[in-house]
DNA sequence: TCGCTATGTAGCTATCTGGCTAAATAGCGA
DNA sequence: TCGCTATTTAGCCAGATAGCTACATAGCGA
């Protein structure tokens, strides 16, 4: 994970709209209007955000019809933030690598 | 760990020079002079970010002679970070709960 | 006390951030 | 195609952020 590619993560995680959207996510897909309509904000900045979080690599997004689907990318917060909490207090946070999938050799 | 609590937890990671100091910390303490000098940025500026990692609890400070020594605050950033990886990827990451300590149960 | 080193504080500035409204785009169904 | 819903894009603005220089404060030793 390179430093300047981390970085968008964390700046992603600096936002506390953010992270909730991380945590809505947690328990299942969701479309932007359903994720906009658990925040007290207008649709646009809620946008925004996901967009973000996208670009972090922390969310995908598909299209169903006329909505767009967002989902957790499963593997980036953990690989990107615990392995940072690895270096700063390694006997506090482990890392459980998750079972090799069948593509995940070919990505990265 | 209450979500405002940790908001400026994640607020402090947001910066990378910041995240840096945290790493180094981890070696062992170092005074303020030494920190400054591990970066391009001037000593003010890295005497805030070391106000920033302070007021999320995540280093302390002690004063040793005209120096002021930093040192890293152990549990502060596993628990606070930690727990939200917990909340959204528990597979992959493991919180290892410190052993106590003799005054553990008297702080917080 | 004086002078030196180490560090923090005050105050300035450019840039980033996150909210908003208005308008554009995408897809669906009549 | 038209109208409707869902969502993003464009552009504006107030407040936060992070750098800088100049200055103040703290502690030590002559």
């Amino acid at each position: 994970m390179a430093d300047d590619e981390s970085a968008s993560v964390f700046k992603a995680l600096a936002d506390p709209t953010r992270r909730q959207i991380l945590q809505d996510l947690r328990e299942g897909e969701l479309s932007a209007g359903e994720i906009a309509s658990r925040f007290p904000i207008k649709g646009p900045s809620v946008s925004r955000h996901l967009t973000i979080l996208k670009a972090a690599g922390l969310v995908d997004e598909r299209r169903d019809a006329n909505r767009i689907i967002y989902s957790l990318v499963e593997d980036r917060l953990a690989l990107c933030v615990g392995e940072f909490l690895s270096t700063v207090c390694p006997e506090q946070v482990v890392l459980r690598r998750r079972r090799a999938t069948r593509t995940s050799k070919a990505s990265s």
